[in-house]
DNA sequence: CGGTACCGTTCCGCTCAGCGGAACTAAGAT
DNA sequence: ATCTTAGTTCCGCTGAGCGGAACGGTACCG
């Protein structure tokens, strides 16, 4: 997890975005050598950028115990990102269409870097449900959502991800690289990915990918909730209607299957 | 606008967070030449850093007009930084009370540099009713739960505020320095603010300040809502129970107004 | 359709921001 | 009392990255 990337663009931009990344990691509150092992870097940077990043209210210190955590500058930056999202604003109203076909739990998923985020969900109105946290970063491995973008993502970078440390969120999330490159194949073929209990125990869920304009993966939807009324038989009936939105999504944001404007599947920004 | 204080901590990362800041001040899309002349720095510098932020998802470059939007990754931040935000969850169950105590919207803001965000609402359940929206930044001088912040900041902070252009909001807007002065030192005297119509036409509020164990003003919460129904008599009526629960959630912040664990009211962070 | 005025991007040599090892203090833990 | 680990500060050396200049692209002229 303390990979930094040859990065474009100046180094210590983006020793601050993978700083702040780390707040939302799971992990709230953070100290100076946590930090500073997690990162690789020596304390007195750490230390130099947090004292920034908290005099520009970024993140607070903790007066007791020391510790930093996301502050109110990060609050209204997370509200204008959710504003000025299009993915958000455009698969909105199609979330609101599955959710009223399905009367399921359903999501929405963005990629970031090699993590991906919830952007937005729509609860499902019975009882027994399922809710997902908005705006925490969650490992391609596991879960449904996830591995529909893995499956999707340009083979360098599948590859790159793959060689890394796998984080085991349950005990059924999948680790074996051989497994997860296998289980990818399958899902390009039917399109769609299903999983239950590998992110959160108890739960199932079905998830297509997202694509822009330039055909590459950008996110995904996802139907969610408790495994007992959601078998992987539920799952799998559930998926054309699934697709069917996801693919709305990927259309409004340009997406063109048979576009050719680039010869091949893209890479990078190579020339 | 283009203002960098005297920063703690490195530099660079003070420009990249200003940077970020720009994306929530008002415009959306920033170009590089536009950026460079507003934050002072070389084309060559902010090229770099937006190469950074983009390959770390904090930003998105549109294809047709190369400017550059919030990312996935901001967005991310929206609900991250909301949850761990502890003023909000400590006025949370203050705000229902008085909520429940008023049936008008109350809001919280926050302090953030020299603006302030909308942390949260309870949006009043009449029919006719106010709502405001969560995580956008606005100026202190407007609207009666900026400038009860503005009344309490430090002597320092406030003329270095003043001394710098004012916004104009609505028609209503106060923009003199030397009215804002007066006004400030009458909010102090009695405790709290009062407006009508200064940032949003047709709208009245009483605010109330909220202190930190520092003594120092972090925040305020405020009754609002159309002023056809909040007359400057009826905002006046409710100053007393605002006032109780603006100091119920300073109070659970560790604020102790009679401590003298400084000397006098504090500055800055010398020794 | 050459001229003009922007834009974003890239290059490269010089320089000072800031890196990091070390020293220091504070607070638990043993 | 001693050990460990935390956060913070200091200072001299150095390479990350600054910025002026040059370049290529696009849009709007007259």
């Amino acid at each position: 997890m303390a990979e930094n990337q040859k990065s474009s663009g100046t180094e210590s931009a983006t020793r601050v975005t993978s700083l702040l990344l780390l707040f939302i990691s799971g992990k709230r509150a953070w100290g100076v050598s946590e930090i500073s092992r997690e990162l690789g870097l020596s304390k007195a940077v750490v230390h130099r950028m947090l004292q920034a990043l908290t005099a520009q209210s970024f993140l607070t210190q903790n007066r007791g115990t020391r510790e930093y955590t996301l502050g109110p500058a990060a609050a209204a930056f997370g509200a204008a990102g959710m504003r000025s999202s299009d993915l958000r604003r455009v698969a909105r109203p199609v979330l609101e269409r599955l959710h009223a076909a399905t009367n399921e739990t359903v999501t929405l998923s963005s990629l970031v870097g090699e993590q991906r985020v919830y952007l937005d969900q729509i609860e499902s109105l019975r009882e027994i449900k399922m809710a997902v946290e908005l705006g925490r970063l969650f490992p391609l491995n596991a879960g449904s959502s996830g591995r529909v973008i893995l499956a999707y993502l340009s083979e360098d970078r599948r590859e790159h991800l793959l060689h890394t440390v796998l984080p085991r969120i349950t005990s059924h999330t999948i680790l074996d690289a051989d497994a997860l490159r296998a289980d990818c194949e399958r899902i390009r073929e039917v399109g769609y990915a299903v999983s239950q209990g590998e992110r959160q125990v108890g739960a199932g869920s079905v998830a297509a990918p997202i694509f822009d304009l330039d055909d590459e993966v950008v996110g995904s939807i996802s139907i969610c909730g408790p495994i007992d009324r959601l078998s992987v038989e539920v799952l799998e009936s559930m998926s054309g209607v699934l697709l069917e939105h996801a693919h709305e999504i990927s259309t409004e944001l340009g997406y063109h299957p048979d576009d050719s404007s680039h010869a091949h599947p893209p890479a990078g920004r190579l020339p």
